[in-house]
DNA sequence: CAAAATTAATCAAACGATTGATTAAGTGTA
DNA sequence: TACACTTAATCAATCGTTTGATTAATTTTG
């Protein structure tokens, strides 16, 4: 049937897009990847043409959610800069920590030297968001609520790469922090609202010009 | 004789280093590092008993030289929290940013999930560095210097991932700082201290109770 | 000191296991 | 029948590792 075909598909792309994010590209085998979808070897290259076929289908199918996310933030006049900000980093904590295997994916695979094709594209729609965020800051800057001589490509950095260093290093942050941040409940109710105050009053405390500085 | 082979040892270590940190650890295969450093494949198990022994020599010894490092500082008597802070800033930048390939290979192993041996053997080493930080951090704290209520779990995600981001994703930050970091001069003449210059003001803004803000 | 015995270092070859991919023989549906 | 789908079996290639033999260096022995 039509429907079950396309699910079928869907799941091999959601198993894919786990084992990849927790083994690499290389480390991912076909057979781990059939296995765990639970549905035969050849299917695989029946559907995908090949592993990097299968690959390129997990990426590209993850493009479109992405891509929308801070666009309808920056497009909202009602909000300064601050705000803005606020929200992006609302909106990272929520839905980026949250389902964040295709994100340590996504990091693997770039900071890898010699897979270039690939590596461009995913760097292609990265800096769609990395954009959207620099443009807010500029604004914050041009408007005179931010600092003019704050460092904005390296607030950029800082605001990714905190992200990037919890969901990337699972294990470790757990230890720093002192709790499983795997483990959903604490997640949730704990890590999320506790890195989103962080960076709000870490990114206000080095960019907002005048701000309450006793609490 | 005794100093060819210890050359030798280090050589292969050398060439492992830079193979692992663009291949990855699956993508390196021993042919491939024994073929670049021009020695026999059995000689790897010869000396480092297996791949993943290797691995762990390759790892070992460019952590060992950081963490005396962050010993001698923390251990410095005549700095306070602050000082010490920015001394581990301006080694970071100057050490790691430089030497970054084996940054990239460290992060990108640690993010998988399902090799455990290995993994835990670089999470424990990598401890031993982050402890070294927080206890600073929490000599700062308890010295009143900085805020009793800062995030000190969090800031070290933040010191760690800023870098992280700069060095793991060179495409993406270049892009982002508008020069390509991997140009020498560049990184040494601008980046380097742009980064340091960056990261003091930052965590000044954030950790320090009484500071200068006008500047 | 010199011959013998021992150890360390190095090599080509091959091991069994696993990789990604393909084949040919089916299955069920329309 | 014709077609899309699914399977087990198999392919050559490559993986990490081990082997047995050979050479170089060191130590022991007479």
């Amino acid at each position: 049937m039509e429907k079950d075909k396309i699910d079928k598909k869907e799941h091999i792309l959601d198993v894919a897009e786990k084992v990849f994010a927790d083994l690499g590209y290389d480390g991912a085998s076909t057979r781990t990847i059939s296995g765990e979808a639970g549905v035969n070897m050849a299917m695989l290259n029946y559907y995908f043409g090949s592993k990097e076929g299968l690959f390129l289908a997990v990426f590209e199918r993850k493009i479109n959610s992405f891509r929308t996310l801070l666009q309808n933030i920056n497009s909202d006049g009602s909000m300064n800069a601050w705000d803005k900000l606020n929200k992006c980093i609302d909106n990272y904590v929520e839905r980026i920590i949250a389902n964040n295997c295709f994100q340590k994916l996504i990091n693997r695979e770039v900071s890898m030297n010699k897979r270039g094709d690939l590596t461009d594209k995913i760097i292609e729609i990265l800096m769609v968001n990395v954009y959207e965020v620099k443009r807010i800051m500029e604004e914050g800057v041009n408007s005179g609520l931010f600092h003019t001589d704050a460092d904005i490509a390296l607030v950029i950095a800082t605001l990714f790469g905190t992200k990037n260093y919890i969901v990337n290093m699972p294990q470790l942050s757990s230890l720093i922090l002192g709790h499983d941040i795997r483990d959903e409940k604490f997640m949730e109710n704990e890590l999320k609202p506790r890195v989103k105050t962080y960076m709000k009053r870490l990114l206000k405390a080095y960019l907002v010009k005048e701000h309450d500085n006793s609490k």
